[in-house]
DNA sequence: CCGACTGGTAAGCTATTACTTACCGTTCGT
DNA sequence: ACGAACGGTAAGTAATAGCTTACCAGTCGG
């Protein structure tokens, strides 16, 4: 019940770490491949990949002298959840009630 | 089949907007109401309204001498369906394979 | 009409952030 | 044990993005 929503949709408004996402989409990748395929230096996909994985958005772990990373599943479907709640619920009000006048006074 | 979803999620990586969004689940508000609930200028959520638009997150009617902002129902439908499409068929593999080796080398 | 309200836009400042190069520690192969 | 490759971090720069004040146009009520 973390409130990490935040952060995650901090992290998601970036064009090069939603690239990063797309590459690890085939798979878990080291950051040297990673760098490669994208137009950035490896330094900017490793700070780039330090702000997913405080997301929870990956998950790294060290084979031999490189480290792989990989997305996280728990966190896109807590994330998920996160619209489905969040948002559906006022959707579904709204839906209903298209030409709902706004609220009364308040303040 | 837009491809909004970049300028969506750019939209949401921001608190003020996330903070614009959270009061129109209550319902549509004119811009100074809503102003006047959040910490910052009127200039700034007419700005940040903008952006909101662009990205089809919000629609605007105008009612008077006032301007209604509501929550788009269908963006963030097609929002969560990018979710479930894009995400959820790599994260289902990977649920699967988790102990996965990387991918061979290819460049 | 005219004055008061609405809200969008322009211009400019500030702060954040994404990027680079340079450096360092770690791990493995020989 | 040494050399090479890996990747994280520091420091500095440049671009971006969010904010403010000031201004302007449209709409309604008197």
């Amino acid at each position: 019940m973390t409130t990490y929503q935040s952060r995650q949709l901090d992290a998601l408004g970036d064009p090069t770490r939603r690239a990063i996402i797309a590459q690890l989409r085939g798979g878990p990748l080291p950051v040297g491949r990673l760098a490669r395929r994208l137009p950035v230096s490896r330094p900017a996909v490793s700070q780039h990949l330090r702000v997913l994985k405080q997301a929870r958005l990956v998950t790294d772990r060290s084979r031999g002298t490189e480290r792989l990373y990989a997305l996280n599943p728990e966190a896109f479907d807590s994330l998920r959840a996160y619209f489905d709640e969040y948002w559906s619920l006022a959707l579904a009000a709204f839906k209903e009630k298209v030409e709902a006048l706004p609220p009364e006074e308040n303040r």
